[in-house]
DNA sequence: CTGATTTCGTTAGGAAATTAACTAACCAAG
DNA sequence: CTTGGTTAGTTAATTTCCTAACGAAATCAG
């Protein structure tokens, strides 16, 4: 099916306020949009009747307080349009269509997947209403400005998996790190909802780290901010740090190539990956259980290297071998041991974190496309 | 001498925005001022025309252009007031005094002061024009929000040394991390002039991390971000990390002793402190210069820490150690071999960064007690 | 010196949003 | 069923700031 790219006219500013805050509700009445906005009653009205006018919203019912009149409610309309978010894994491919009140209209996940524009295609044609505002593609790459092209993944493979997916032309297309997708998605509807600052360790296949300070994604100068398997490892007197050498130590590959390595014939089958050593651990294996606990220890040491340089009071524990809570208890004691006061916590939205973090990014980008307007900031000096 | 605290009539929010901009350019024309304000030419004029009304802006001159008629130029005027910046360092105490637009009007330092007190009130005597405004305490300590009472040191004995530095009633004080504020002096009159990003690495005594971003400081949850001499330290296969192991082994005390230790008759006098050991590096001296280097690779994977979680693109070394040229190839050898692609500098500023860092923090408040008033914020989503 | 050109600053009219006051709708107590 | 209290929404007057046009002051060319 075809997807519309322009949009229509450009709603005055008060309207695209409104068209925000009421995006970022759902649904609300016109009082409630005035206090969200900072309008008055009046201006809402008026901005609310253009918004009917264009289709960029919609009576949606009728509130009914314990006392007073019954307030008109009103949600997003058809000429809203959607937003596309896709999750480009190594192994899966995730993707969302959504609302721009962050409604999910269709989702699709496949494994092995060959071909992720089948994927893509398929949630396209699910999405009937309205223009399709803007695509954020979550990637397992740094994601770094490339001036005049925007932003591209740092690895020219991941740039062509991203180039053959056939995302509708003329539509806004942001590329994310995967880790960054996965720690706003956190942030907004999981762990670390409500906190200004707090980090996202991701600890599975490799090892990477989510920043988010001031309510936004924090992505350093190349994109790289959070690439903390480069970490000076060993440390140490007498130890010359490598380059890599953390990436090397603290990966699931390598954890289970020491497990195989340190495993005798008195110990029974060896686990094959880190799902079956932490199931032999579950089920009080000696050997299994001193290895996750080495291991907790490590991604401690990690965390409270992150400690040192951000303080983020929260770090949330996410991945193949981060979300299982079995390293929580290590990891809380080697970070009260070596760093400051800071909560520990597992990841509350799992797997599918990636892409609904890219689908909160693709959200706001869409809102931006519609009002063309500024999300509202605090006012505090420095 | 009396200091005023309470403040005129609030301007309206097109003169506070010019006020702002006025304050911000030190001296400016109306037609400069509309654009940096983003206000149309009638608006200044009668915004300016109220900033003379409450002398809060003064005629300063005439701009003569190439051609066409001649404008008049603003600065900001007697009720305008001023800011004062502390910097109470363990050995010395920096005071001064500034209009709102930057100038320094007053200034004294001095050392080994047992009275910081008499410093503060010699810079107060000499500031005149107005009300003052704001005043920042830089303080070589964390400085933590505390609930009601604001931003407070968490070291007991630091907040008593603010608590008796005599700081007139009435007036809003801040406190602030020392090497924050020297990353923030960096940040607008030193290396990192005009940079979104990037870290100030302080070298002395102790070790210290002042983290920009967005062009604003990165404080953490609990005022504790930069707190780098916390990372874990020694870690490698065999070595268990001790807390605060870094601080023991980078800090300029440490590094004294080790030398002391590994000094022989053979290599003459022994450096007392870390300016001879550097003097004797710079004419030659073999140990010296080893001592040295190894320093320099140590910072470099402090550095190299850093980057691998932030990515800041630039790194300014500062610092009673970290600002000595000697230390640069090191420090660049080192990151260039483990880190992201990131540049080394050393500091602009020096000494007077900390005070100068405390002074720009106080004016931006200082404008934002006159104004009421929102500095602009990019309008980016996310 | 005079006129053309350019830029500064003001005046006039209009658009957008606010405050204040009023009308409309809804509930519940008497 | 009426009346009082409360909240929703509209109307009117005012404020604020913009655009457009005009007058004022400066430089430069002849």
């Amino acid at each position: 099916m075809e997807h519309d790219v322009a949009a229509g006219p450009r709603p005055s500013a008060s309207a695209g306020a409104v068209f925000a805050v009421l995006a970022g509700a759902g649904r609300a009445t016109r009082p409630q949009l005035a206090h969200l906005a900072g309008l008055s009653k009046p201006t809402v009205s008026s901005a609310v009747a253009e918004l009917e006018g264009t289709r960029l919203a919609a009576r949606s019912g009728t509130a009914h307080g314990a006392t007073g009149r019954s307030a008109a409610v009103y949600r997003l309309g058809p000429a809203a349009g959607t937003v596309l978010a896709v999750d480009l894994g190594s192994t899966h491919t995730a993707v969302r269509g959504c609302a721009l009140d962050g409604t999910v209209l269709a989702a699709r996940t496949t494994y092995g997947d060959p071909r992720p524009a089948d994927t893509v295609r398929a949630v396209l044609g699910e999405l009937s209403t309205g223009p399709l505002r803007a695509a954020v593609v979550a990637v397992p790459d740094i994601a770094r400005d490339a001036g005049g092209s925007g932003v591209r993944p740092a690895t020219p493979a991941v740039a062509t998996a991203v180039d053959t997916l056939g995302l509708p032309a003329g539509v806004p297309v942001r590329i994310e790190n995967n880790v960054n997708c996965a720690a706003l998605a956190e942030l907004h509807e999981g762990a670390a909802r409500g906190r200004d600052i707090f980090c996202y360790l991701q600890v599975g296949h490799g090892i990477g780290l989510g920043i988010v300070a001031g309510g936004r994604v924090l992505r350093g100068a190349s994109g790289a901010a959070g690439e903390i398997a480069r970490l000076p490892y060993p440390w140490g007197s007498g130890h010359e740090p490598v380059p890599e050498g953390l990436e090397e130590y603290a990966g699931a590959g390598s954890l289970v190539r020491r497990v195989t390595a340190a495993w005798t014939a008195a110990d029974g089958p060896a686990p094959h990956d880190a799902v079956e050593l932490f199931a032999l651990a579950w089920g009080g294996h000696a050997k299994a259980r001193s290895f996750v606990e080495e291991h907790a220890r490590e991604v401690g040491r990690v965390a409270a290297a992150v400690t040192a340089v951000l303080d983020p009071g929260l770090i949330v524990l996410g991945g193949g071998i981060g979300a299982n809570p079995q390293l929580l208890p290590g990891v809380r004691a080697e970070l009260d041991r070596l760093g400051l006061p800071t909560e520990v916590a597992g990841c509350a939205v799992g797997e599918s974190g990636t892409v609904a973090g890219a689908a909160r990014l693709a959200v706001a980008r869409g809102i931006h496309a519609v009002t063309g307007a500024l999300v509202p900031q605090p006012p505090v000096p420095r």
